[in-house]
DNA sequence: CTATTATCGCAAGTCGTTCGCAATAAGGAT
DNA sequence: ATCCTTATTGCGAACGACTTGCGATAATAG
């Protein structure tokens, strides 16, 4: 399995864009947290390396993760985007406490039974999905 | 069953909070849009009916339209949320065009049986779900 | 009807994200 | 190796969504 650092190079090339040390930064940044993650922590991570990157840059890499499908979309929260890296991990899914934010993941297989047949039945070529279970957990719900 | 209006003013009194004409107006644009609307449709169309609202109205009622549970996010898209109403209304995943954009709603019971089962799990009192599966439609998927 | 104070509209402020631009540097051509 | 083209960078300004402070207004309790 390639690395993910290869990934993105290809990629990269791919596109005909540039290999460029601010973006593998990036890359490299975001394979080191191994949680959801938001740009202002990849800016404070790199800034605390000693990494000169602006956050400019780390938001035009962003689409690059994207679309290479090393990262996706996590959730929306506290009025922006959180992210996690999802290269070489098995699709999960999140269920969130509304009361204290803690997040936990978890997969299941069904899901992707109902991603192949509500592609059938509406004709589209499905490619994922996102399913966000929300309630109290155990410390919380006990105040309700 | 109760109108989606006796709903929100029995909140409105149990909170506290005062009965104004500003918020039954935005709750009535709620249940007069049938699809997602975003914060800036509501104001169009308040104005465009004569309506002297302001945004800061309106963003100051959405918290207690969520919390009365009239409405929920559907989806964060275009730099904002995006809400649909959903009391009156059974429950409802997404199925998004990565390409167009398109949203087609479908229900898929299954998804109840996952949530009773992580909660158990997980030792969460489970409240709902958001399910999102994406990929490309029809039209789109030929140029793929 | 009056007093209290929640709510309103407005305008200014905040915050996440994007953009314009001059300087820099990647990478193909020489 | 060096040059040349132009993609990419960092910076700061701009933008857009949303929030907030404040004086004016109006909803409810007494």
């Amino acid at each position: 399995m390639k690395s993910e650092i290869e990934v993105f190079r290809e990629f990269i090339r791919n596109k005909g864009l540039r290999k460029t040390p601010e973006r593998e930064q990036v890359v490299k940044a975001v394979f080191a947290i191994h949680d959801h993650f938001d740009v202002d922590e990849l800016y404070v991570l790199l800034r605390g390396q000693n990494e000169k990157i602006s956050k400019a840059t780390i938001y035009r890499t962003i689409p690059l993760l994207l679309e290479s499908g090393l990262i996706q979309e996590a959730y929306f929260e506290d009025g922006h985007l959180h992210y996690e890296h999802i290269y070489g991990h098995e699709h999960h899914c999140h269920l969130r406490c509304l009361d204290c934010g803690k997040v936990v993941e978890f997969t299941e297989e069904i899901v992707k039974d109902v991603e192949e047949k509500v592609g059938e039945i509406y004709d589209f070529l499905v490619t994922g999905h996102k399913l966000e279970v929300y309630g109290h957990c155990g410390k919380c719900k006990v105040h309700k």
